[in-house]
DNA sequence: GGTAGACCTGGACGC
DNA sequence: GCGTCCAGGTCTACC
């Protein structure tokens, strides 16, 4: 099978920074809890490839990555962008001290990195099929995009492209795919990530330019279909920009089971957000791995999670029982 | 600017 | 096995 080798930062354990944020859980993607290897297809320009991500030789060491077919020289530096952006191999050790000096609290575990897409669109897609749904919800509308739109390669299908999702007709997405009312959003915005900015379309570029400004980002995001403040503030995130925190039915259980708080939910939304501020821009991060530690204490470490079992078992109600 | 109600699916629950 | 209720964030209409 053909082999790519990638660099990694000195601390980069692909086990604890793969397996931190949910979306690792969600179809294309599929960790082996046997193997602690990522597998997922990869579009790239005009075809696609399924990659198997392992670190052999353990932290710090070089990513073993297995193509389903020899790339050509270009391929491959698609392929590494696209890894490097899902596995955040950007965010170097001093990126990753920055945050511990703020936050202590994650040094000694070495947390810092989130784990996220290989594209702005399928963490947009995600983010949108994570809206006023359970977590089982979320699991089942991507597999199903996979499976109805997704490219085949190597028996595995992966995540739909702008433009294949601009050109399928809503009622597929809500009877075939079960993404319900969110069925037109979705077509409209891949529509806003196909069309050129001049006709109206999103600019990616200077979206994910790191000199455009957190409010200019935010306003962009929230004139899209089907993000309000909550996914807005996600897609930031995951986009690298962690000075706020997306407030949800979680968070207020967060708050209300770990910090103690009480009241309404809007009250304890509007107290987060002070709790957090003195995180100033790793906010989210604090946030996350508190919640993501709640997780793990109660489920075992992330990289034991199974995505067909254990995903289930994330929902509001049942983590409250808990 | 704030708020109520609709949107849709799937799981839990009662009968 | 069926019906009912509920969770979940965004959007629109209305005050």
């Amino acid at each position: 099978m053909p082999t790519l080798s990638l660099r990694t930062p000195d601390d980069y354990a692909l086990a604890r920074d793969c397996c931190s944020y949910g979306y690792f859980l969600l179809a294309p993607n599929r960790w082996s809890v046997r193997e602690q290897t990522l597998t997922r297809p990869l579009r790239l320009r005009d075809a696609s490839v399924v990659v198997e991500i392992a670190q052999p030789k353990g932290a710090g060491t070089p990513l073993r990555v297995r193509t389903s077919r020899t790339l050509a020289k270009d391929e491959k530096a698609e392929a590494r962008a696209q890894i490097g952006r899902m596995l955040r191999l950007d965010e170097d050790a001093g990126v990753i001290d920055a945050f511990h000096a703020r936050d202590p609290r994650w040094k000694a575990s070495g947390r810092g990195r989130l784990f996220r897409s290989p594209t702005l669109f399928e963490d947009v897609i995600k983010t949108v099929t994570s809206c006023n749904v359970t977590w089982p919800g979320t699991v089942q509308m991507n597999l199903r995009l996979c499976e109805v739109l997704g490219e085949k390669e190597a028996e595995a299908r992966g995540f739909p492209d702008a433009a294949k999702m601009a050109r399928t007709r809503p009622q597929t997405l809500r009877a075939r795919c079960r993404v319900g009312y969110r069925d037109q959003r979705l077509v409209e915005m891949a529509k806003r990530f196909r069309a050129s900015p001049a006709r109206g379309g999103l600019d990616v570029e200077w979206l994910e330019d790191p000199r455009t400004s957190d409010e200019d980002v935010r306003t962009t995001l929230l004139d899209l279909p089907g993000i309000g403040p909550y996914a807005a503030a996600n897609i930031m995130q995951l986009m690298g920009r962690y000075a706020h925190v997306p407030c949800d039915t979680e968070t207020v259980r967060h708050a209300k089971l770990v910090l103690g708080y009480k009241g309404t939910s809007a009250a304890v939304t509007r107290r987060v957000r002070t709790h957090y501020a003195p995180f100033g821009d790793h906010a989210f991060r604090s946030y996350w791995f508190e919640l993501w530690d709640y997780y793990e204490s109660k489920h075992g470490p992330a990289h034991t999670w199974e995505r067909d079992s254990t995903g289930k078992l994330f929902t509001a109600a049942l983590l409250n029982k808990a």
